[in-house]
DNA sequence: CGTCTACCGTTGGAACTCCCAACGAATTGC
DNA sequence: GCAATTCGTTGGGAGTTCCAACGGTAGACG
């Protein structure tokens, strides 16, 4: 609660030598900070550059966030938003299903599927029809102009995946693939 | 506005043969749906299993996903949240440093970064001195107790990492983060 | 000198994701 | 038949990410 702010106005001391440009490789040596790291024992070693945000699920993450820019990007191009397309893209390609399948598959709040299947069907790209087996379910299908934009979208989504792997080569791409298909499974 | 749910009621078809189990290596042969996506030209390849989930975009989404649950469930345990672990051990390393070059460093919008640097400051972790250099920055500083607080949290972040790539064989662990490294640096 | 532009920290708000709890309807097991 | 479970849906709330704007400050230029 009592979240104070701009408290003791001391004077202090320099505070430029950070660059900030976007490469991370190298930095000028600027490791003049007048507290001491260097007289402390308990540090064991530090890497030449960043500590912690080298770590793999810093990493991952930045990537990650880039590459979901990117398709949204590419997808806001075509008026549809990620989750509605992967939506769209899976039912299109599971044939009549499930929402709580869906979800599933997806890793999507049901809650969530809710609204992105209501918006999908006021656009008549999706149908839901009460499934005569199991009447809790809901047989969610796509219509004609779903599957008219799903193609448009994927294409979509596989230049901006392109442009995310670009700075790699075909086979080094396909082993960043495979080894986080290997994560992902585990 | 009119967002129609439970239109039309007509009758459906087939709808269990989904698994959902999280395997994803193997599905069933199960492509049953009555319309038409063997009938269509413009379709080049479509692979064995997900047609757009499988995408690089998505896959390193999920990944990324479970790589922040585990480093947050890891820091949770400190008290410490994600992002605060994060501009914690930043602000160590880089010695005293303005707020706008931190949020460049880690990708923060600077508001984000006034709350988590307001909640560092009110634990006590880091304080903020006006640069007498330029009055607009902030000097960020680490205080004795942030440093021993990343120092744990350094730990069990890196715990985290490990579980997380556990699946790797330290080579390919190296190769996958080389891998990300450069996509990073694009 | 004054003005203009750009940056700094800060605030407010929107959009999206995720989690938990509940309900009526319907299915399954006993 | 009856209990337990599942399904779709609604509701609320916490958390994260991003954008637009403001007053205060610094630097560039005339």
């Amino acid at each position: 609660m009592a979240r104070m702010t701009r408290g003791t106005r001391r004077a202090g001391s320099a505070l430029d030598p950070v660059p900030a440009s976007g490469v991370s490789a190298d930095d000028g040596g600027l490791e003049a900070a007048p507290s001491a790291p260097s007289a402390d024992g308990p540090e064991p070693d530090l890497p030449p550059l960043q500590r912690i945000q080298s770590l793999p699920s810093w990493l991952i993450g930045r990537v990650a966030a880039r590459g979901r820019g990117l398709v949204a990007e590419a997808l806001a191009e075509q008026g549809v938003k990620m989750m509605h397309h992967a939506v769209l893209a899976a039912v299109a390609e599971l044939g009549p299903i499930a929402q709580a399948d869906l979800g599933r598959r997806l890793a999507i709040d049901p809650k969530d599927l809710v609204g992105i299947l209501n918006d999908l069907q006021a656009d008549g790209l999706t149908v839901r029809e009460p499934d005569p087996r199991d009447r809790r379910k809901n047989a969610v299908t796509v219509t004609p102009a779903g599957r008219d934009l799903v193609e448009r979208c994927a294409a979509a989504a596989e230049t901006a995946n392109a442009q995310l792997l670009a700075p790699l080569a075909p086979a080094e791409a396909r082993r960043l693939m495979a080894l986080l298909a290997r994560l992902h499974e585990a």
